[in-house]
DNA sequence: GATGCTCTGTGCGTTCGCGTACATACGGAC
DNA sequence: GTCCGTATGTACGCGAACGCACAGAGCATC
């Protein structure tokens, strides 16, 4: 399948929506653009906008001191940014930081809660997607504990192409190894295995995937990255 | 008199609701007692019963691969089991596996959803509960990424105490290390250092906390354990 | 083409936890 | 008491990742 067949115009949980109640959010929904660094929101504040990503994605992290933070999870077009509105929680828990640059549509806090009452469609697909996360959090919880540095590193850059819809990302060495709780040489390495194996190709923050399906292949084991993809799709 | 009315009912979260609507949800609750080592639901079973905690606990296990599994969660009288119903869910998507012998209170998953629609409050509680289970979910992954054993130990115990109340408890060395994901003699090590510190005693399966003050100091030094307590109290 | 910055490659010694194997100690059943 | 199963203690070699330090390589700017 080329990628250019399922590069999704928008945001999946937006799309699924009846039409009436679709039309009725887009009154509130404007179109932003998120760049890469942006921090929507630090774990403490309050949640003055939620996001529903189309080309951008973002990272949702827990930190841990100074020094340390970690990835929990990854949203882009299948999801939405600010999940806790729809728990009734004004609150974020975690660090949100704009990964990949793109558009995304943003909406307020207060009209949000107000449309959120009203809709059932938008309840029921938030909390598909609450559940969804979820279990996205405790896979990863699993993965990081047990899998080598190279397999989760292999799948956060199958989740990374998932959502940006293309093989050629930038990123660099170090910022990886930032979202993997990981020295920045530990990333090095684990590349550079990657790329000795025709499975990658990259330079100075350019990455590019070379062979997906041997990159799936060289993913955990337990295939955390699949898991997560179906319970994503159902 | 009824059977659950001479059960002392100290889940919190229906202690949190209305009278009336509690009354209501009574006449659907069935109490049980949850067994060591009963499995409530392995990944990907459907929901038939929620449980509400009373003096018994339940972790939640994301299984790996046939040797490895890892908690994620830990549920006790400040929560419910079976979260993805309050999401629209019938599924599992995590192994339940009862931590601590008690009873606890439970439900039928039909009666439960009708109820659910009707009861704003009983939404609002498990919703709030949906989002500090995800907050301690995403702690424990970087927890579980960031800290020695033994810190990862100390937290475990702290939060059992929580749960059950006491200082005393049943847990093989064994069981721990299934819960930490580390091996069983991780765990002996890690307990005899905080056995010879005096700040827990232990011997074939009986656990005491000898000086909770200074486990809380041996608690990872990020504090995952204060930052999860205080999510779930809230 | 020289300068400077960022990104990537490499090489230490160290620590943690793993897998495995075996030794001891406790406690109930007979 | 004796036996036996379970729980806990100890040892050894190994590999992964750590912290640190520095060397090269690509790219822009002047």
């Amino acid at each position: 399948m080329r990628l250019a067949d399922r590069v999704p115009i928008a945001n999946r949980l937006l799309a699924a929506l009846p039409r009436a109640e679709y039309q009725r959010l887009l009154a509130n929904l404007v179109p932003v653009t998120l760049t890469f660094g942006e921090v929507l929101y630090e774990p403490g504040d309050p949640i003055k906008y939620v996001y529903f990503p189309n080309d951008s994605h973002v990272s949702l992290l827990t930190q841990v001191d100074r020094h340390h933070a970690l990835e929990v999870g990854l949203v882009g077009y299948e999801g939405m940014v600010g999940i806790g509105l729809a728990l009734g929680i004004g609150m974020s828990s975690v660090r949100a930081l704009v990964q990949g640059t793109g558009t995304a549509m943003r909406m307020k806090a207060a009209p949000f809660r107000k449309e959120f009452r009203q809709s059932l469609s938008l309840q029921r697909e938030a909390h598909l997607y609450t559940h969804a996360l979820m279990a996205q959090v405790a896979q990863t919880a699993a993965c990081n504990r047990f899998h080598l540095v190279e397999a989760r590193l292999v799948r956060w850059l199958l989740m990374t192409r998932d959502r940006v819809c293309s093989d050629h990302f930038r990123l660099t060495h170090e910022f990886l190894g930032h979202m993997l709780g990981v020295r920045r040489v530990g990333v090095t390495k684990a590349a550079r295995a990657l790329k000795q194996r025709k499975l990658i190709d990259y330079s100075r923050g350019n990455i590019s995937i070379i062979n997906g399906r041997g990159l799936e292949a060289a993913s955990c084991s337990c295939s955390c990255y699949e898991r997560v993809k179906r319970k994503g799709e159902a």
